[in-house]
DNA sequence: ATTTATACTGTATATTTTTACAGTATATAA
DNA sequence: TTATATACTGTAAAAATATACAGTATAAAT
């Protein structure tokens, strides 16, 4: 897939915006509007690039005529059963059947990137970032996460969810909570395991 | 949810089907070339009583400017397009056209009661009750509230997040935060109406 | 018997929207 | 130096589209 230019990505994105905020795509001045543009040529000829380059159709002669075809990000607006799985004090949180608690519908990409499972949050050591206890925090499996993400880690078949930090050999579990300390974890002789990090957080009031 | 009529249903299913296929809503010609109409007019009725029912809703002045509100495709059953509306500080929260900020899918259900629309939150006057700025806080609509509820209060067209306390003719607005101070309201000297209470809350991180 | 709701046809028009054409400016490559 | 691509402004006309208005027909409700 060719890479888009820079103004080109800003209108695929304000496509994007549109469709996901309306329904239904925008018309060349309405992009136009929205990114400051003041002829309906400039929004037309980025989107004829755009439908070169095979992000997006464009059906002639029709207005709004504008369909996706490779969204940069994904606005996809469906629903699926995600599971929620509880964070207990030993045990991985794996997808496995009996560990799921229970199921929610909900658009896996209603947090920004998009989410794996809902962990149910133990304890109050994450209170102070405003995380109560029975929170579900949406889960995304991935073990690229950096200093100050909200982590789910696996410690000895421990699983806990913190801040996450790490200098060389040395990762540290942050919580957020003054009556807890954090744990210092040596690397060089002790395993942990990056299970994904939070990607957002419901709570049933 | 009122009911459809054949025809409407058969309406709502065509542009439905069209959406899913080309990535934006039909006109009213479309629609009845599709459907066998003689007359735009057949399908503009049909597309004002869907709008009526709470179905889809209709950009008026704008082609192709139709957006489903609540699909009747059997895969979205359990979901529908919520309404997010941004808390500011004059106006009651309504759920206009102009003031919903976007949709999300997501069920019904998800929080105990059902609900109506999220409530994005400005301030950090709840911050003590782990309830953060921009977090979407779950609003069901009534008012039916017992002290200690988390409630949406209108007072002279400011609208509020609080929790509820009420004596007699005393309605106090408590907040979650050392910071800010508690709101009293004699009921006898000023008005007070509750838009309705919080059911749940969500937020990206 | 009369109203009311559904379900259309047929026409016309104002508005929206696409889209072509004529330019300007700037940076990069040949 | 001359292309070539990106990135626009500004204008205008043709085409697409929403939408109002005037009707017709039918079945169910009052």
């Amino acid at each position: 897939m060719k890479e888009l230019t820079n103004q080109q990505s800003k209108v695929l994105s304000c496509v994007e915006v549109y469709l996901n905020k309306t329904g239904f795509p925008p018309t060349r001045a309405e992009i136009c509007k929205e990114l400051g543009f003041k002829s309906p040529n400039a929004a037309e000829m980025h989107l004829r690039a755009l439908e070169k380059k095979g992000y997006i159709s464009i059906q002639s002669g029709s207005s709004r005529g504008i369909s996706i075809v490779k969204s940069q990000q994904s606005f996809e607006k469906y629903s699926e059963q995600m599971p929620v799985i509880g964070l207990v004090a030993a045990g991985s949180p794996t997808l496995a059947e009996e560990n799921v608690e229970k199921r929610i519908s909900c658009d896996p990409n209603m947090f920004s990137d998009g989410f794996d499972y809902f962990l149910k949050v133990k304890g109050l050591s994450m209170i102070d970032a405003g995380i109560h206890e029975d929170d579900l925090v949406a889960i995304k499996k991935t073990t690229d996460v950096k200093n100050g993400d909200l982590v789910v880690v696996r410690v000895d078949d421990e699983v806990t969810l913190k801040y996450f930090r790490k200098d060389n050999y040395n990762l540290e579990l942050i919580p957020a909570n003054k009556d807890f300390s954090t744990i210092t974890i040596d690397l060089r002789k002790q395993d942990a395991f990056v299970e994904g990090k939070s990607v957002g957080l419901i709570r049933t009031h």
